[in-house]
Parts: C-alpha cells; structure tokens; sequence
DNA sequence: AAAAACGTAATAAGGTAAGTTGCATGAAGA
DNA sequence: TCTTCATGCAACTTACCTTATTACGTTTTT
C-alpha cells in the first residue's frame, strides 16, 4: 500500500525554513524533499490554510513559518493535513448487516481507536522546536562523535 | 486510501465457522462475506500455514477451525497475514541522507512504534472466545432489548 | 516589459489490495 | 469408473489512492 507521507514532508521542510531568514520557495524545497514544486505548493497550501505558514509571490518570494516552532506540535500538522486515515489496516465493511461482522467491527475498532489515540497524544507532545533540537542533538553528535 | 481488510475478513470468517460442526467451503465463505472464493482461499490459506485451520478438498470438503479458540489470538491471525504494514502514514524515505529528514524520521518512527505496540499488544488480549462471547452478547441484546 | 514566484486544474504514473478467470488436482458418491 | 464438488494455484484485470507532471493563469519585483 502506498503510505501518506505529507506528514513527515512537511516536517523536513519546516525545518529547513527554520534555518532561514528569508523565504524558501516551492523550487527550493522540492529540490530538498526530491519532490515537485507543484507538489510541495498543494501541501504548503493546506499548513497555510491553517496559518502555520505564509506564501509570497513575486521575486524573493516562497515560504515562510508563521508561528512559533515551540507552539506547533506534529498534530496540529497532522489535522492540517486533513487528519489522513492513520492505518491500512481497517474493517472490510463499515455497516455490515451481519451480527457476526458488527461484533468483529467493534473489536477492532476498539483497538484502533486506543493505538490512534496513542498516536495522536505522541503527536501532541512534539512541537517543531523539539524536533529542531533533536538534529542540533544529531548535528553535534556528529561533529564530535564518541565523547 | 485501500485498507487491507484480510483480519477483518478471516475473522468473520472463523466466527462463522465456528458455530458450525461441519466444515464450510470457499464458496459459502465468499457468500457470508460478500467476496469471491478465491479471495477466501487464497487468505485462509495463510491461516492454514500457521496451522490454525485446516482444509479439505472432494466433497463435503471446506475449512475448518483446527485451534481452541480461546488459544487463538488477533496477533496470531496478524502475524499469520504476514504482519502487513499496519499504518497509512509513513516516512518519505527510509534511509535518506539529510540529517534533518533523519531526525524527522527518527522521531516519528518512535510515535509510530509506540502506537504500533499498543495495537499488537490490544491483538494480543484479544482470542477468538472472546470475539464469540462478544457476539453472543450482542445476539441476546437484540433478543431481548432494554432489559 | 521581463523574470520569478505562487495558484490551480487536469491528467498521468505507479503501486497495492481485491477481484476474476482458467485449469489442475484430489476426494466422495452414484 | 465416472461424475461432481471441492481446494490449489497461477495469471491477469480492476479499482483506488498517492504522488508526479503538465499547462496555464496570476501576482510581485526588478
């Protein structure tokens, strides 16, 4: 199965923008993330929609972060991207007749629902400013490895 | 997104052979389940590997349930799927050379794993008993409604 | 005016689960 | 033994979804 990964785009591409002071264009970032502008503008376009970024057109336009990386966690990306179904695994009727099936269903939706509240608690607890330490963390790790 | 649905459906399934003393074929499988038999051979199949189900060709033939069902857990049926790919969402590249996409990687994955463990855990407290006794309860309640 | 950038719609490409067809094989019953 | 009913299996098709691409329009700066 073909896996959404706008989430952990967007992410790569936050944080290259959070290195920088001016604005990184669609041209700028899809070189990055080995991507189309296009591609990277429709996904931008939806953290814009939820005000986490702002666009420019024109020369020296592009990109911007528009909150504070300590107040944007995974999750809020997440429902900025529409909260995309979280697993591949699912029921195989969503209102089956069958009483037999209805039970099953409820069982498995049980243990969906808990792993993806799991998940989305584990992305409400990270923020941009997290992740940007956790490669100043890898950055330092490798300049002076073994200490 | 197309979800694999196989657990959903092999469970179906066993839940109605279960209530039943002969063995039941592909073809009646299919019906309950509104598929092909095919499909319904080609996943119980996997079942059979694991040694949970056995079949038999020639008339009278069909599936059968070999396991105690109390033995039988969801993480068995899952891994006897061949543990498919349980979530939709993933990383862009697995092994990308950025340091910062690492660290996005890095990062998500441990969500993911958390939540991934959580479900298998939830798959592993749950055997095909309890899914019976769930239906039972859910047959009685229609039989005899707001007591 | 030209160049650089985003905005958007439409379409193609690529991958995966499920569905379908066809034929071989084996077991039971007439 | 012959027919029927069942699984076994391979090959192919279909359906769907994400991503990529193409094309053209619009806005802003130089």
């Amino acid at each position: 199965m073909k896996r959404d990964s706008r989430l952990s785009s967007v992410l790569h591409a936050l944080l290259h923008m959070a290195g920088q002071d001016r604005p990184m264009t669609s041209d700028e970032l899809a070189a990055c993330m080995r991507t189309n502008p296009v591609v990277v503008r429709r996904t931008m376009g939806l953290l814009r929609q939820a005000g986490l970024v702002s666009s420019e057109r024109g020369h020296s336009g592009g990109w911007r972060i528009k909150a504070d990386l300590a107040a944007v966690t995974l999750r809020q990306l997440h429902e900025a991207l529409g909260e995309p179904t979280v697993f591949a695994i699912g029921n195989r009727h969503e209102t089956p007749d069958c009483l037999v099936e209805q039970s099953v269903n409820a069982v498995l939706d049980e243990a969906f629902a808990q792993a993806e509240a799991l998940l989305l608690e584990r992305f409400a607890s990270v923020t941009l400013a997290d992740l940007s330490a956790e490669f100043t963390r890898r950055f330092k790790e490798i300049k002076a490895p073994e200490r």
